[in-house]
DNA sequence: GTTTCGACCTAG
DNA sequence: TCAGCTAGGTCGAAAC
């Protein structure tokens, strides 16, 4: 039912982790028989364990306000207060979170006085970028292991079934406790959220409900009370919500590189500014000051290339924006430090998103002076920050290619081929990894000398071959030795990007690895035309072919794939539909020729139950074509086009749907039986405007085939999914022959594991 | 048929 | 008192 573990910090008693589905299963164990007794006696266990901290795997939008709910419903006047605060009611209320970084999302936000919610959605969708984040797929991204999703519509099957399904469900709801109690340990979230509600100094819950801008706030205030400063409550400026430029990209020299590229760095470039000037909100000053208080030029104060906006030097005054990044600074390098000694390597990918956060915070001080509709907006500082920024890199471009010439002793002249922000790409003609990080070591050192401290250019990494090909998308090998590479880096292009599907990550990742460590050109183009051909032929798992992309508004302007699967799915069931912020996951379909893609996308769940066929010519030509030319294009040049044409593009195999009624109408649906105009908004009337005043005969037939499909989809659950053979427990299929039979095994392994988590924790059952 | 523009996601 | 920033590529629907 619930999984209690005593924590290794001294302030933390115990972490609790909450799975509503447990008190279900929890009426057999327990003997409760009648639900109301059972949750009031889950409240008064909960007040006895006393926990400190709760956990769970979307807790705060589903299993706590669910609790609540059904309490309420079943009139347990007593339930909701399991708080610390005597008295208080535990309380459910919707909030809505909009930002640009995390995105719009609605929420729910319950209050449990004296006790930390610590829901693990809500972690992993602010600390990893996934194109999934059902439980399942994070913990088969970071534990290797994964449950099969239970849906919701047959849990109650499942209870009032035998022993033996409850057995089952109990099974789940278990390993969906321990789950995320696993990933919180591995991961070290609890730890690190702790970490930085100290450094920052705000309520641990803060950390999961708000944005950037309260941390800044917070610290903000801690450095002015020291200084005797008040802040001001709100400052109403007018006309504050003007943009302003911000940094340079240097136009790329595109092209594929088999020499040599040095990366130069300037750390911590914005933090690094503002600490060199001395820029803060307490060192602004205006004409009237400088008069007032009698300021010189140069001496006293400088002017920035932002509209000459003025601020006095450090030794005047030191802002206290300038030190709250020395504080985040010398943190990060500790952790940088921490990192370089520590060998276990998850503890160095902890410490890695350690020294990445706190980069984050003292990046997001820059972006707090320039956020508009924040509290203290202040174009002065975060202009100024950028016009400085953009001075720079212009002026490392300028020192390198004046010094690193022929005509000063080097062996070739150095171009910059590329830079973006605080770094450049140089190549300085040289032929060999020892020469160019001897050059960039050489050129960092040169270049730092012209600026003002703490700024400071660095050698950090050599490209070799190096792939670039626009702005913000690269490739490379990435070398910090002469000896052996790290790593392949990209930059993004598709193998880094949520919105492209699997199999066009794949290829291209493949084929750069091909190219770029295998140094086997014909051997990536012999590969991607492989592909091509098994996409063609259908060869390719439909989980290759998943799209995902994040539902990020309620109210759209242009029609989009995703967008209106999710109102499709809404229709169907709204209980397990995509919601505002969550990504939905779809496949393009075929469909009428000419049809857009919005028309043709659809669930992959409901595609695999009904076995409709994939637009596989749309994957070629939409997805895999133009990332396949753009990579290629600068190797091979124009014989790149022969990729997508020649014997690999002509055999295509037609798959003939094999249930026929139900594949006509999931491909139906999308257009009009009548006149095939696509149906727009109301798909579900089955038949278009155009044709509604002759429905007659085609309504109804349309109308059977809807009923005939319902039937059958009903029946699903008891049928296999493939082969139509009757299932004779859950979704396992009776028979060795059906493609889906390793679904069985999964499920045993399922069991197993769930049998070894009963195991550890003395279930008795 | 071409251009514009909204949407998404990423770089830094 | 909800909400870090700008630059930029790419895709596809809508507008022309």
């Amino acid at each position: 039912m619930v999984t209690i573990q005593g924590e290794k910090n001294p302030f933390i008693r115990n972490v609790f982790t909450l799975n509503s589905c447990a008190p279900i299963v929890a009426t057999d164990v327990l003997e409760y028989y009648d639900e109301g007794n059972m949750l009031q006696a889950w409240c008064d266990f909960v007040v006895e364990a006393d926990p400190d901290v709760i956990i769970g795997y979307n807790i705060a939008n589903f299993d706590l306000p669910y609790l609540i709910d059904r309490a309420t419903h079943l009139k347990v006047t007593r339930f909701p207060y399991f708080g610390r605060m005597k008295g208080t009611k535990v309380e459910v209320r919707d909030t809505r979170f909009s930002s640009k970084a995390y995105g719009t999302r609605e929420n729910k936000a319950t209050n449990i006085d004296g006790r930390i919610q610590f829901d693990m959605l809500q972690v992993m969708q602010r600390d990893h970028r996934l194109r999934s984040y059902t439980l399942n797929s994070v913990c088969a991204h970071f534990l290797g292991e994964q449950k099969e999703d239970v849906h919701h519509s047959i849990i109650t099957d499942l209870h009032n079934g035998n022993p033996e399904t409850r057995r089952r469900l109990a099974i789940y709801c278990l390993k969906d406790a321990y789950l995320p109690q696993r990933l919180m340990d591995k991961l070290m979230c609890l730890i690190n959220y702790l970490e930085m509600a100290r450094v920052t100094g705000v309520p641990f819950s803060y950390l999961l409900s708000r944005g950037q801008q309260i941390k800044v706030i917070s610290q903000l205030y801690r450095k002015a009370i020291e200084q005797d400063f008040v802040i001001p409550a709100r400052k109403n400026v007018e006309g504050m919500d003007e943009p302003f430029e911000g940094a340079t990209v240097i136009d790329p020299e595109k092209g594929f590189y088999n020499v040599p590229i040095t990366t130069l760095d300037f750390s911590s470039l914005y933090p690094s500014i503002m600490m060199a000037h001395n820029l803060c909100y307490t060192t602004l000053v205006d004409q009237r000051e400088i008069e007032n208080l009698n300021l010189k030029n140069d001496s006293d104060y400088i002017v920035t290339p932002y509209q000459s906006a003025r601020f006095v030097k450090a030794e005047v005054r030191k802002g206290l924006l300038p030190s709250i990044l020395e504080d985040l600074l010398s943190a990060r390098k500790k952790a940088k430090a921490d990192l370089k000694k520590e060998t276990d390597p998850f503890k160095r990918a902890v410490l890695d998103g350690r020294q990445l956060a706190l980069k984050i915070s003292a990046n997001s001080v820059y972006g707090f002076t320039g956020a508009s509709a924040g509290q203290m907006p202040c174009l002065e500082i975060s202009a100024s920050v950028t016009a400085y920024g953009r001075q720079m890199i212009e002026q490392t471009k300028r020192e390198v290619e004046s010094r690193f010439t022929m005509e000063n002793g080097y062996k070739h002249d150095a171009q910059v081929i590329y830079g973006d922000t605080d770094s450049v790409m140089v190549k300085f003609g040289v032929d060999n990894l020892v020469d160019a990080m001897k050059l960039g070591q050489e050129a960092a050192e040169y270049v730092t000398g012209k600026f003002l401290r703490p700024i400071k250019l660095e050698f950090e990494k050599v490209y070799f071959p190096y792939l670039l090909i626009n702005k913000k998308r690269y490739a490379g090998l990435y070398w910090t030795n002469s000896e052996k590479w790290d790593k392949l880096d990209t930059k993004g292009i598709e193998t880094v990007r949520r919105d492209n599907c699997l199999l066009v990550q794949n290829v291209i990742e493949t084929c750069l690895r091909k190219v770029l460590i295998d140094r086997d050109v014909s051997g990536a183009v012999a590969y991607a035309k492989k592909i091509i051909s098994d996409l063609l032929q259908n060869k390719i798992d439909m989980s290759q072919l998943v799209i995902t992309k994040a539902l990020s508004k309620s109210d759209y302007s242009a029609k989009q794939p995703h967008v209106e699967l999710a109102e499709r799915m809404r229709k169907r069931d709204p209980g397990s539909a995509p919601t505002l912020g969550d990504r939905v996951a779809y496949v393009i379909i075929k469909g009428t020729k000419g049809a857009a893609a919005y028309e043709k996308s659809e669930d992959p769940i409901y595609v695999l139950e009904n076995n409709i066929p994939i637009d596989t010519s749309y994957y070629l030509e939409n997805q895999l074509s133009k990332p396949l030319l753009r990579i290629f294009e600068p190797i091979l040049g124009d014989k790149a086009e022969s990729l997508l044409s020649g014997d690999h593009t002509r055999v295509v195999q037609h798959t003939t749907p094999t249930i026929g009624g139900l594949m006509k109408f999931a491909v139906i649906v999308p257009t009009c039986l009548g006149c095939k105009v696509p149906l727009t908004k109301n798909a579900d009337t089955v038949v278009c405007r155009h044709c509604k005043p002759k429905l007659g005969e085609l309504y109804q037939k349309q109308l059977s085939t809807v009923n005939e499909f319902e039937t059958r989809f009903a029946r699903l659950w008891t049928q296999c999914q493939r082969c139509q053979g009757s299932l004779h427990q859950d979704v396992l299929c009776s028979s060795r022959d059906c493609p889906i039979w390793y679904m069985r095994k999964k499920a045993q392994k399922d069991v197993q594991d769930a049998s070894a988590v009963l195991e550890k924790f003395n279930y008795e059952w």
